[in-house]
RNA sequence: GCGAUUGUGGCGAAGUGGUUAACGCAUCGGAUUGUGGUUCCGACAUUCGUGGGUUCGAUUCCCAUCAGUCGCCCCA
């Protein structure tokens, strides 16, 4: 049996790799403009950074890390997710120490999660990530969030839910964890096994769980925008002005809680309500998280970010049926007839080429009718016909695929001609 | 981790306890001795995911295993 590619890994073909180009182009030109900078941090990383900053109650920690021991013995881990090592290289290298400020990063790369693969759902996967870090400007997260639909809509996508939430500050969670305690501990026994252990660790994602959504206790639980103190209220209400000034809709939905530990204020999910898209509908996660800084040995620099799947990106344009611009030509494909034809083509089929055109031509032997249809397959522009009389004449003939013309060319005037022709 | 479902040529897809494993697309060759998207003709799976069992005989029945797909949990 031949060796196939790891369970929930997946080979980007030519055909499919087109659009993941298309979509890191328009991302570091959208990050370019946003003024957001490149960061490329490892794959792996000390286990311990995920077990501080995702938090080691969470779905990702308990059974989704690839984690490994290296040959010193040191606990590593696949990267589950990108914050947690761009907050590591911003306190490692100091960045708050920058003239910049606040830094604001942005990355692109495989993460690594082990779970049963399904739709919109890999072990490996690629996401696009922004991190601005330094900045507790509620401009910023409406910025963030600006970024995000900005690409998505760049490449064409229209039917996409804006979800926020806020999760206050720490004293505002806090009361508002008192109150889901107080509201659930009674009957606690009625809820799934998963809702009695968040009770005590993180009662929040008992708000989340889709097994005990229509229990009545479920439907008058506190909210945490309830229990909002006044700076957290204000912010909130300042990151929805700036999202209404930029004319982005958003629904505010209170049971948004994000998986991962860190977050604070801001929280934010982008859906898509495209037909057919399947069951998971997240594109695009992030959110404020003030104080991860500290928690990773820095300094206080106030956070906010979020992270795309790219594959998920595609599937939603596949579920729009979006079609992305494009193409592959190949403005001049090669036909030769002939031992002493063929040999002469590979010269000049180097020199189109360092000429700037985009050129092939057969290399299976083929009869003249297949070299038409290779390069008719592969939407050549032009096709240079050269057979043993064109070579003796110096010549070579240039048919036009799109109108059937030809015409006969002196061959050292033909890299000219054809560039007239493009 | 749990559940459902599928696994036949490059792709799509029929099929049966017993021998020639349909068909379509694609590809290659020819009709058209040097010209593409049409048409016609021809070629193209010692083999039915892998291993084991039942059987005189298995691609077809059973078991296991691996893999894909979808769903639950959770998420990107």
């Amino acid at each position: 049996m031949s060796i196939r590619l790891p369970r929930g890994t997946q080979d980007i073909l030519p055909g499919q790799v087109e659009k993941w180009q298309l979509i890191e182009e328009k991302a570091r030109e959208l990050c370019a403009n946003f003024q957001y900078s490149e960061i490329r941090t490892p794959i792996f990383e000390h286990t311990e950074l995920f077990l501080r900053s995702v938090g080691d109650t969470t779905d990702i920690v308990q059974k989704e890390m690839y984690e490994f021991k290296d040959r010193g013995d040191r606990s590593l881990t696949l990267r589950p997710e990108g914050t947690a090592a761009v907050v590591r290289s911003f306190v490692e290298h100091k960045m708050y120490g920058d003239a910049n400020q606040p830094v604001k990063l942005y990355y692109m790369g495989p993460m690594f999660r082990y779970e049963r693969p399904q739709a919109g759902r890999y072990r490996q996967f690629v996401q696009f990530g922004v991190e601005a870090i330094g900045s507790a400007d509620p401009a910023i997260d409406a910025e963030v969030i600006a970024l995000a639909m900005s690409l998505y809509g760049s490449l064409g996508l229209k039917k996409l839910k804006l979800i926020i939430n806020s999760l206050g500050d720490k004293e505002s969670r806090n009361a508002h964890r008192q109150a889901l305690v107080d509201h659930f501990k009674p009957r606690i026994g009625e809820f799934c096994s998963d809702c009695q252990n968040r009770l005590e660790k993180n009662p929040m994602r008992i708000l989340d769980c889709k097994q005990d959504h229509d229990h009545e206790l479920m439907k008058n639980a506190p909210s945490i925008l309830d229990y909002l103190n006044t700076n957290s209220k204000i912010y909130f209400n300042k990151v929805q002005q700036y999202l209404t000034n930029l004319n982005i809709p958003f629904e505010v939905d209170s049971n948004l809680v994000r998986g991962l530990d860190y977050y604070n204020h801001t929280a934010f999910e982008i859906m898509s309500d495209a037909e057919g898209f399947g069951a998971i509908t997240t594109l695009c996660g992030g959110g404020r998280y003030n104080g991860l800084t500290e928690e990773i040995g820095g300094p206080e620099a106030p956070g906010i970010g979020f992270a795309m799947s790219i594959e998920r990106f595609i599937a939603a344009l596949d579920a729009e049926n979006i079609e992305l611009p494009i193409k592959n030509e190949i403005d001049c494909y090669l036909v030769s007839l002939g031992e002493e034809a063929k040999d002469y083509t590979v010269g000049l089929l180097h020199k189109l080429r360092l000429a700037g055109f985009s050129a092939e031509r057969d290399y299976l032997d083929r009869k003249i009718k297949a070299q038409f249809k290779a390069a008719d397959r592969s939407n050549a522009k032009y096709v240079a016909v050269l057979g043993e009389d064109e070579l003796k004449a110096n010549k070579i003939n240039l048919k036009s695929m799109a109108t059937g013309e030809q015409m006969e060319i002196e061959l050292e005037t033909f890299i000219d001609k054809l560039a007239e022709l493009i």
